[in-house]
DNA sequence: CATGAATGAGTCTTCATTCAT
DNA sequence: GATGAATGAAGACTCATTCAT
């Protein structure tokens, strides 16, 4: 929850203003790299979309992985955010559980060029921004983690101990797996069919046995 | 089943020698690119470690982007022939599901590096070979659809018609969670303890109700 | 008259020091052409000769081929200019015909490594680029035409229509061949003897009938 | 007349086999050079265009120069047995050097490709080849310089003895205009055209004053 | 004599980063 | 703080030539 993020030094003292060019790099990168990938793309290129001169983008950063870093970082935080806006509180935890289950989905929907950019370029970070962003990435699913839990509190849920983590894990994989099996997916499924038909399926797998029973 | 593969032109006529040298190349690049990933590997050093010159490394491939190419085919091929050799067949549906998910998950352990390359680098693929890669992905998830077919029609599994390539796909990529998510995963898993709990959430969401009760 | 150049584009925006560098890397470019040829003149040799590194020499050009073009396009200029400067009008248009062929023929002698180098390595130009080379080939031949009319309407040269243009061409080449077959002219001719020969040679052809008996 | 070329050493040693052998390479060299100029064509190619493999090629020539040298002398050769076919003796010098200049023209219009080849490539080659080759520029030069002197002899052509080099030197030269100007002369004479008005314009200034006044 | 695989020096070009203004 | 010209290390790829078979 409390999200640390790696600083990033940079020449320019004001904080306020390096919030704001940083959203300019942060802004024009994130395009770029969904465009050409982040080696393809040049730090010029990042410069001259940001509006900035060559010389300036390097006042805010201090290598081009940086900019990686800031993008991954930005992009968790807007998935994250998304996450938190959306995120009801049903009455039983499978309530929650399915309800979470679609909004994640639809937010890695919404955002399946900047979760696929994740994907595809995180091991281009150098070890120790590596480090942060799979936090990130780790503290998204431990939200899976607690529902699953509550779940299996209030008897919502079935589920032996052991494999909570792993279901949250799954869960998570299963939201990212629209983004980069997009390719295939997509003929065959709508979103809202996935989100349906993989309910159901990891559901299945959570339901007590008489309550199957007695539907 | 038939896998075509791209065919990439070599100078060299003789296609002994070609599949001998391509072996070479092939080999010191998966160790290479496993290593410093494929935009950070020279192409002098793949010659390098392949044992020939640059010049006679450019007389069997024809830009660094074959190199990929090749290396990601071998890898397909790799796990494709591996599993041929484990996928035993089982009486129900149900049996064979079982033993070639343990399969697919050994082969994913087993060729971790391989697969998390694939995974990896197979976007800085051009078009046209990525196609042929996407194509192998996709044949070896049907391998499982087939499975699972098969345990419908027996009685062996539950499952709607509509979930059965999406739970193929599901298993595929719970296989290679293994491999993209390992960093955390080892920390809470063995493999035959992945295995286990994989395979049960996976079963659970298809085990007929009758059955269910039965236990 | 109005000699449009092709724009080559620069990295770099000020265009004075364009203009600066530019003239650098022409000055080192011509004398490395002359000396080994284009082909065999690599760019770092360009950039070094031009007192630049090889990365500044390409904020300026963008391949290999825009410095041949530059050169080209300087060495024609410098050659227009010479003629500017010297053309003086004599009071008939044979008068300015005989002082435009020593003009020319001098400059074609003073520029004579430079006139040659063009002629051999034009041809390696890409082809939009040679539009804009032979452009000005046809515009310098063209003042000879203008000259050659003149004569004709004032009467002091005689020449059939048909043959204004050829005979335009004939000069500017007689006087080109002055450098691509200097090694053997050289051995018979000084260059005055040269220009007093063709010019008389040139002028019989176009004098008439009448003029020659009152002679 | 009696032409000499510089041998161009081979490794093997029956002398009929290597002329059929550098037959082959000289035809399909000239054509590549042709369409790709010397430099932008490759030894490889030579081979294959030549049907020998690149190892034979190099049985029959020391250097890519080589080739070079054989195709310019090929071409000088052809050209000169085309004039010793056409060059048809009339009764004066004048009725000769007509005839020999609509020969010549034509033949740098049949030839034209292969000229043009001479004329942009020869610098290629290293100095003593080039010596051999020049030579052969001049021996053809000198048959016109023979022509004039007949026909200054026999009275039919009036021209001072110190132009008599010269004169010979602008005919070929303007043979060789028609291939390296041919881009513009096109759009303005036909090959007939050309020879007509050149024709006219060379003989007029070696036409005797009583002659003229006689027409 | 014929072959073609092997070679590596050499080529053009790119691009992250710096630093003087 | 902003700028962009300067830089050179490094990279992908080519090609004339050789030599073992």
């Amino acid at each position: 929850m409390a999200n640390k993020s790696k600083p990033i030094p940079s020449l320019v003292k004001d904080p306020e203003l390096v919030k704001i060019r940083r959203g300019q790099i942060i802004r024009a990168a994130v395009d770029l790299f969904v465009e050409k990938g982040f080696h393809k793309t040049t730090t010029r290129e990042i410069a001259r979309e940001s509006g900035l001169g060559i010389g300036t983008l390097y006042e805010y950063i201090q290598s081009k992985e940086d900019v990686l870093y800031l993008v991954c970082d930005f992009i968790h935080s807007d998935v994250e955010q998304k996450l938190d806006e959306l995120m009801t509180h049903g009455h039983t935890g499978r309530e929650t559980l399915i309800s979470a289950i679609r909004d994640l989905f639809r937010v890695m929907d919404d955002a399946q060029d900047h979760v696929l950019l994740i994907y595809q370029e995180m091991k281009s970070l150098p070890s120790d921004m590596l480090r942060y962003v799979l936090a990130k990435e780790e503290e998204i699913t431990s939200r899976f983690e607690r529902i699953l839990e509550r779940g299996i509190q209030d008897g919502s849920l079935k589920l032996e101990p052991g494999s909570v983590k792993l279901m949250a894990h799954n869960i998570v994989v299963l939201g990212q797996m629209w983004t980069f099996r997009r390719w295939i997916l997509s003929r065959h499924y709508t979103l809202e069919e996935y989100i349906e038909h993989q309910t159901s399926l990891i559901l299945q797998g959570m339901t007590a046995v008489d309550e199957v029973s007695k539907k």
